[in-house]
DNA sequence: GCAACTGGATGAAACGTTTTAGCCGCTATA
DNA sequence: TATAGCGGCTAAAACGTTTCATCCAGTTGC
């Protein structure tokens, strides 16, 4: 019972080995009645496929790998749902990795991807450096799909989303319900995609000939309680400097800055709008419902999974892509004149 | 260099294939000269291991699986988490595979897990009753852990963490504090953690012969907005009914009751007291701070690990067992008389 | 100088599949 | 009647490891 083979139920149903295999594989190449034999003493026998020995002589594995730098984050774990419906659709499996922001991780990660020879990988490498590890994978002709990094490199896939743009959908937003004194939160700059979305809102700012003005109140990190910090400091301006809008790096920001604002009887949005970024689970559900830029994430992951599963069939003729989504803005009543006096 | 074989890696280093073999897996076993010379041959080929031969050799993988309910939820976020510190110690690789509270996919990654011949499997079953694929992956000798369900069951071990001493905590405190109008917010009563948090606060009650009351508010799902609705309720009752203090059966819950009593112009704590569950991060970065009962999640996630581990390794020797943890009660703003007057 | 060890290497078997070539008996075709 | 074709099956090879029994050349002990 403990783990019966393909050549015990040959020998229990009494056919060769190779009839067994040829009822797990392609039934309709025996007669209905040995197959009928074959099905029973699997079922007796309470025979399991082995899947080592399958893919050793496969040589390659049924599974695709999800690296990601934080398996807590909404962010990746939307994604990972994505690429779940893509994969198990081909009857493979997706296992999905930490690396925790680790580089050390990530590589041992990738070591044992590569021992058990899976048949592709997709990864949000943890940093922006050069990727010697995934080289290795790549010249090993293992598929790689980079997620929301390193758009437009030549030997890979890439899916991302556009971030600039972003920017500018929050900030067109804003002008767009006449506000002309807007402070951008965020912080630090050196994170990529805190540094695309403040140049989307600037970018948005220039094509505009409104006169209006964007400040920059940078924070350390993207937290609530760095939020209510950086509206503390805006709250400290002179009346007439103050901004009448927020746009916020991230939705967590957002929330300390609608909290501060709340808890110093300021009013949003009839006093100061606000925008946060990502619409997290609790955006919707904050004290004022948060307007936010939405980004796609299962579709995310659902067209990397796709694209790797393209080029995991088509092998060499594959032509490397790069798709990049564009974000949709979700408009809430913490940006919204028109409801301002709701409630 | 795609992929070359031990054997070739022998042939380059002028030996056999059973001592490339040792120098990977015993080597000290071997000269040094002959081990550098295979070392170098290694390198040279770019030669990676191949797991399923390996595993197909061994009769076993290195590889532990944990299947969850939710791999968005915190909850077992963090287990995942404490669970790979553990696993990743040993060597082996943790994959985690999701069921989405779909007892169809539950059961189909079970099917493939058990074809890989994983060396054990930690997971929450969907739902309570009998769960047949389990009962078949333990009958085949692979170790199984359930977390947070079925504890006392003879033929697994168990984690989990005391629900019913979780809201005692939280019972108690309210009582400390003065509080003898309590109210309990949450539901269904179907879903057993809402039912044993519950009867600890009601058992709490009980024990202390203080003449406090406890009413329940039903909510239909465990959701903010639902924690909205059932402070509207609470604030509709006659003032001399209406609670001083409500304990609710999550955060998510808490927060809504916390958005709805300002959003009235109830304060919290000095009107109303809040206790929630499961101390979410949101919860610390609350407009006021709340006050909730945490478990031990990650702890959870490395003890399972550990009980897998050891039953993998003792085999038939090894006694199962049932691990309770203890929850820890957090005060912060939320509830805490003493500093209501802050800020 | 011979037997007994010993460290270091070898060769072959085994793990459980899938696949390919081939075999057998039958029917349809010429 | 011979032949080709075909459906259904078998036998054997191959995938890449690990392990175990064996072997060989030195060295040690007597």
């Amino acid at each position: 019972m403990a783990g019966a083979s393909i050549k015990e139920v040959a020998r229990h149903a009494g056919v060769s080995l190779g009839t067994v295999s040829n009822v797990l594989n392609r039934p309709d190449m025996v007669s209905p009645t040995t197959r009928q034999r074959v099905l029973d003493a699997i079922a007796e026998l309470g025979y399991v496929r082995n899947d080592s020995a399958r893919q050793l002589r496969a040589g390659q594995s049924r599974t695709i790998a999800i690296v990601v730098l934080d398996v807590a984050n909404p962010f990746f774990t939307d994604m990972v749902r994505g690429a779940e419906q893509v994969v198990e659709e081909t009857g493979a499996m997706l296992i999905v990795c930490n690396s925790g922001e680790d580089s050390a991780r990530e590589r041992r990660h990738l070591e044992l991807l590569e021992e058990q020879r899976v048949r592709g990988v997709l990864i949000t490498p943890v940093g922006d450096g050069p990727q010697p590890h995934l080289e290795k994978l790549i010249d090993r002709g293992i598929p790689v799909v980079l997620v929301d990094r390193g758009t437009g490199r030549a030997s890979r896939c890439s899916v991302a989303v556009d971030d600039v743009q972003g920017g500018r959908l929050a900030m067109d937003h804003l002008l767009d319900q006449g506000h002309r004194r807007i402070a951008y939160v965020g912080g630090p700059l050196s994170i990529a995609q805190v540094a695309e979305r403040h140049a989307g809102a600037a970018a948005a700012l220039e094509d505009r000939d409104t006169g209006a003005e964007l400040r920059v109140a940078a924070t350390t990190s993207l937290t609530v309680t760095a939020g209510r910090r950086a509206a503390e400091e805006l709250l400290a301006l002179p009346a007439r400097q103050r901004p009448t809008a927020v746009f916020c790096a991230n939705d967590l920001l957002a929330l300390g800055v609608l909290q501060e604002l709340t808890a110093r009887g300021v009013r949003v949005p009839a006093d100061i709008a606000i925008v946060g970024y990502d619409d997290i689970e609790f955006a919707a559900a904050a004290a004022v419902p948060l307007s936010s830029v939405r980004q796609p994430r299962e579709q995310l992951g659902r067209t990397a999974a796709e694209l790797l599963l393209e080029e995991a069939e088509h092998g060499t003729a594959h032509r490397h892509r790069h798709v990049v989504f564009q974000p949709e803005l979700v408009v809430r009543r913490s940006s919204d004149q028109a409801r301002r006096s709701r409630r």
